[in-house]
RNA sequence: GGCGAGAUAGCUCAGCUGGUUAGAGCGCAUGAUUCAUAAUCAUGAGGUCGAGAGUUCAAGUCUCUCUCUCGCUACCA
């Protein structure tokens, strides 16, 4: 851990895509953790600022607009208003919350990349690409569809095949058309520029593999993991109409690439913010630090500090504290199918209770691999932790001192050895605290925090005020003191996690917002200060709520496999003759061996029994069968396939099978044993 | 297949450079208590630390092999 001492923070929060609303994954992963670390350093007093805003660039975006007849800036402008409307409701403490469609990004952008182009940091290449000549446009792999070469589907993308999950290029595709106009598409050649990832090697590995141990496993594990790969040059512009222009004359039609544009938006959003903003980006005194989902660890790792290196006047960040992925329910989280807690809704669902959320979220972080979050579990952390013992807690005190004092604080006597224990372990848990928050530890962080909470239950129940009060008042005084300023501790605790709690139990205490380095403090509270009213600070989640929610997600779910099983009936295909048909030639075979294909995943080595001859065929299902279970059974097999060669062997046609809405594969055989060359027609 | 991350009590996780009976929170059991939202406090049960081998006086912690999960990547009907 780096022991340089920072001037001021600049935090950023990796920007969310702006093609569909927030969710809990992402709070979980990104802005929680964020929110946490920059309420803390300003509470600490530090000079700090947080900026995130909305990606508004992108492919998908334009995919959306197309898919709705509305244009991509209506897009961008519905989901930023989505997402900066629940993450202020959230209370996320941004400085700003911009978006990359603003005009400062798009000159602050475009004067990065000018700075690059103009002093010879990219290198252009000339490559073919796919051109629709009747919208007269460039088509990036996603505005090609056809054939999925693979698994026969409709409507596969040139970069990826949805139905079967391939990998593809758009020269695969059977029958490629333009999503644009229906066009077939043909080559052309174009221009465009790239980072020479490859040239910046040398100065990553010193900045990070030597200079940044410290980083999390996950993130320092992952460019490792780049570095040795080698990294290849990367382009840095697109054939699109939707992003930033290339500030280059004569290229009209090329925009900056969504991912070289999107992190220059944590400077952007930084000018917009102040004025001032350079000393938050060019001074080695400000710390930054980059929160974000593993999903970006590259980006914001290898590429960004690249860009970064290569324009020269910036600093890099001193850590990149990514989180996993969080899953829901068990199943991954999916914006497309809908899989999801989205947080605008919740936030209508739940009103009140955004410290929950956040409190939940917080508690099952995905820090250090992923992790589920449950609706029973988030009632459980509710009811059991925030109810029973924070909530609970702070009740206890205020109510107390509402009954025996009139609300009116009592005077501290003198300290038992008891009292002077239970102070000094407070302090032993802002140490802790402190650390596991510089550290980016913050689900250990929030049990220091709620440890105050603890350590206020034990105290009341040691100490019995409301037995001694019968015996020695004055000595109630001191407890109920003491008490009190425990509660007026945690406000401090908690804030960073908790802020509307916080400021709900200031409210109770009747008083201001306390500066971090006050916690431990037993004067917090002045003797004869009158608190206000004691309200609950949570309340119990009741069982038909958290079943309503499974309700929801069971429904989605049940829609989803209905979907699915509807749009894998594909649509029948174009009309073949007898004759064609004749000429495949299906025959039964049996399977006599079968073996793994070294260094693949899903491919088997079959030999089969044609009843013509016994052949090799090699088959990609690997991962629905295991050797055993193949080896003796009777198939269907297309036996005048002409052969391919695959990882060095000669397959000779082809094992028929049949594919359900799941993926799941069937063997297809005959019901009763038949010779082996009985011909299938 | 390659690379990265992970696998520790019912659940969610700590366990730093190897060192006494492996920890925490929640859940569970028992007891105490009643100021408090049937909340709290104490005590306890519960783990062959994914499997196997090795290094060592000593391994959850180091080495190797394997299994499973997640991600990136390659290959693929």
């Amino acid at each position: 851990m780096s022991e340089k001492k920072f001037k001021r923070y600049l935090i950023t929060s990796a920007l969310p895509y702006a093609n569909g609303p927030v969710h809990i994954g992402h709070l979980a992963g990104v802005y929680v953790p964020s929110d946490i670390y920059a309420r803390y350093q300003r509470l600490r007093g530090n000079d700090v600022i947080s900026v995130c805003g909305s990606d508004e660039h992108g492919v998908p975006i334009t995919i959306k607009a197309r898919k709705e007849g509305i244009t991509p800036q209506d897009v961008v402008d519905r989901y930023h208003a989505i997402i900066k409307d629940a993450f202020a409701r959230l209370g996320m403490s941004f400085d700003i919350y911009s978006r990359t469609s603003s005009p400062t990004h798009r000159v602050t952008a475009s004067d990065f990349f000018k700075k690059l182009y103009d002093e010879g940091k990219f290198i252009e290449k000339t490559s073919e690409q796919f051109y629709d000549e009747e919208a007269k446009q460039f088509l990036a792999d996603r505005y090609i569809v056809g054939t999925c070469p693979r698994c026969q589907a409709e409507g596969a993308y040139g970069d990826q095949c949805e139905k079967c999950g391939s990998t593809l290029s758009p020269d695969e595709l059977i029958n490629p058309k333009s999503k644009l106009s229906g066009a077939v598409p043909v080559k052309k050649e174009t221009k465009h520029w790239y980072l020479p990832l490859d040239q910046y090697d040398g100065f990553l590995r010193e900045w990070i593999l030597e200079g940044h141990k410290e980083w999390k496993s996950n993130v320092y594990g992952q460019c490792k993991s780049w570095l040795d790969t080698g990294l290849q040059p990367r382009a840095v512009s697109r054939d699109l109409d939707w992003g930033i222009p290339v500030p280059v004359e004569g290229e009209e039609g090329k925009v900056l690439y969504v991912w070289f544009d999107a992190p220059i938006g944590y400077i952007s959003a930084t000018k917009d913010l102040t004025p001032d903003w350079e000393k938050y980006w060019k001074d080695e005194e400000t710390k930054m630090v980059h929160f974000i989902g593993k999903d970006n660890i590259v980006f914001h790792c290898i590429v960004f500090p690249s860009m970064l290196k290569a324009h020269g006047d910036y600093i890099l960040p001193e850590n990149v504290p990514a989180n996993e992925f969080l899953n829901l329910e068990g199943d991954k989280i999916s914006t497309s199918k809908n899989w999801a807690v989205w947080l605008h809704e919740y936030l209508d669902e739940f009103p009140g209770k955004e410290d929950v959320l956040r409190y939940v979220l917080c508690a099952n972080a995905p820090e250090t691999k992923d992790n589920d979050f449950t609706w029973k579990d988030f009632q459980a952390r509710n009811n059991n932790e925030l109810v029973a013992i924070l909530g609970n807690f702070v009740n206890r005190a205020l109510v107390l001192t509402k009954k025996y004092y009139g609300g009116v604080i009592p005077a501290c006597g003198e300290l038992t050895d008891y009292d002077k224990e239970t102070i000094a372990e407070m302090s032993g848990i802002k140490a802790s605290l402190e650390s596991n928050i510089e550290n980016y530890r913050f689900r250990e962080a929030l049990k220091d925090a709620m440890n105050f909470a603890r350590i206020g239950n034990k105290y009341l129940a040691d100490t019995e005020p409301w037995k001694v009060v019968k015996t020695d008042a004055e000595r109630v005084k001191t407890i109920l003191n003491i008490a009190l300023q425990i509660t007026a501790n945690i406000t401090i605790a908690i804030e960073p996690f908790m802020p509307f709690s916080s400021a709900k139990i200031l409210k109770m205490l009747n008083c201001e917002k306390f500066a971090w380095d006050s916690l431990g403090s037993m004067s917090l509270l002045a003797e004869g200060h009158t608190i206000g009213d004691a309200t609950l600070l949570f309340e119990k989640i009741e069982d038909d709520v958290i079943e309503a929610q499974l309700k929801r997600l069971a429904d989605i779910k049940a829609a989803n496999a209905a979907a699915a099983a509807a749009e894998h009936v594909t649509e029948q295909k174009a009309e073949c003759t007898f004759d064609e048909f004749q000429k495949m030639d299906i025959r039964v075979s049996t399977i006599l061996a079968a073996e793994k294909v070294a260094k693949t995943k899903k491919l088997l080595k079959l030999t089969v029994d044609t009843g013509i001859d016994k052949r090799t065929i090699v088959s990609g299902i690997a991962e629905h069968f295991s050797c055993e279970e193949l080896v003796g059974r009777q198939v269907l097999v297309l036996v005048n396939l002409a052969p391919r060669e695959l990882k060095g062997i000669m397959s000779q046609g082809m094992i028929l099978m049949a594919e359900d809405a799941s993926g799941k594969l069937e063997l297809l055989a005959p019901e009763h044993k038949t010779n082996n060359g009985a011909m299938v027609g």
